[in-house]
DNA sequence: CGGGTTTGACCCGCGC
DNA sequence: GCGCGGGTCAAACCCG
């Protein structure tokens, strides 16, 4: 677990599922011999998360992202996993990026500035670490019980949990956001329960957890070693209420929302499932963040993503609302 | 006083 | 087995 960035772990998030992309033209490639597959599939509720984590949970009465982006359909045949370096790759990547994105540029009207990255259940190699932790924890605090260790029964006491539960991870997805702030708001409420050093980042890691009740929802905020104008935020769980600063936790209301579209933040939004980056046009693109990005996705080449706007894969969202 | 933050200790998995 | 790094806990602290 050298790996302290968010985006080098499995991401996956099938937005446009069945949606092609706006600008395939720019991007068809999809057949990367780098892009490694992974095997564990994807809960079937991991797609909400989006929907969950940008707004109200309630998955009754509207519809949400995950089935505005065709989530019941997402696969589990295309996620980051393992980059394999190679500085010729990473080069060429860079240039291929930074034409991309400039081609995109020219053709895309304005737009709400966002970006997203996506992740599904993280930790690639170990999708267990968090939660199997948890149960180990638990485990041992059971068997710790009879005994003394006062203190550390005491502190792990909490969360009891069976012997034999395994409590899946819950999926995750990242957001990178060139933004002054570190805590972004995105319409919830969260209280910070932990702050680590990152390994090779002078930015420690704030973990947040949602205040709402019962709700487990976690997320991660921490700055990019390599860019620190870029914060990294990433979610984990599902929201199982409603957005307090949102309507009704309507989803293109949440992601429209003045908040979550500040115009103080350059945002991507990268779908690796299906190698799409929406970006802002409106603000210029910053290089040194495209080519660490890429470089931190070197089995991804800017040649097989696609680029298009949040703004559209928003409106996809709203087109495909069932009333 | 309630709710949020800070911070050091603790736990766990993993790699060596 | 040991050390490292990530994640969590919870007491102490802060603040409106």
């Amino acid at each position: 677990m050298s790996d302290n960035n968010p985006f080098n772990h499995d991401y996956a998030f099938p937005f446009f599922g069945e949606n092609p992309s706006i600008y395939a033209n720019q991007a068809n490639n999809t057949q990367n011999p780098h892009h490694n597959h992974q095997d564990f599939d994807y809960p079937s509720s991991y797609m909400s998360n989006l929907t969950e984590c940008l707004h109200g949970g309630s998955m009754d009465h509207y519809n949400t992202l995950s089935s505005a982006f065709g989530m019941n359909n997402c696969s589990s045949s295309s996620e980051v996993v393992c980059p394999q370096p190679s500085i010729d790759h990473h080069h060429h990547h860079q240039e291929c990026s930074r034409k991309n994105i400039n081609s995109v540029d020219n053709q895309i009207p304005v737009t709400p500035n966002s970006l997203i990255s996506s992740s599904s259940n993280s930790e690639a190699g170990g999708c267990h670490e968090e939660d199997s932790t948890k149960i180990k924890k638990d485990d041992d605090q059971c068997e710790l019980d009879g005994d003394d260790h006062d203190n550390k029964s005491k502190k792990v006491g909490k969360l009891a949990k069976k012997k034999g539960e395994k409590k899946q991870k819950e999926p995750r997805f990242a957001f990178m956001t060139k933004s002054e702030i570190d805590n972004l708001e995105d319409g919830y409420r969260w209280r910070k329960y932990g702050q680590k050093a990152v390994k090779n980042s002078p930015f420690p890691r704030s973990y947040y957890r949602c205040t709402s009740q019962k709700c487990s929802v976690k997320k991660r905020v921490e700055r990019s070693y390599e860019d620190p104008s870029i914060v990294i935020t990433t979610y984990e769980g599902q929201h199982n209420h409603h957005c307090p600063a949102t309507l009704r936790g309507n989803a293109a209301a949440a992601l429209l929302s003045p908040s979550f579209l500040s115009s103080t933040q350059q945002q991507l939004y990268h779908n690796p499932n299906e190698q799409q980056i929406f970006y802002n046009p409106n603000i210029p693109i910053n290089n040194s963040f495209y080519n660490n990005y890429h470089q931190q996705q070197p089995q991804l080449g800017p040649d097989h993503y696609q680029y298009g706007l949040f703004q559209d894969m928003v409106a996809s969202l709203i087109n495909k609302r069932v009333p």
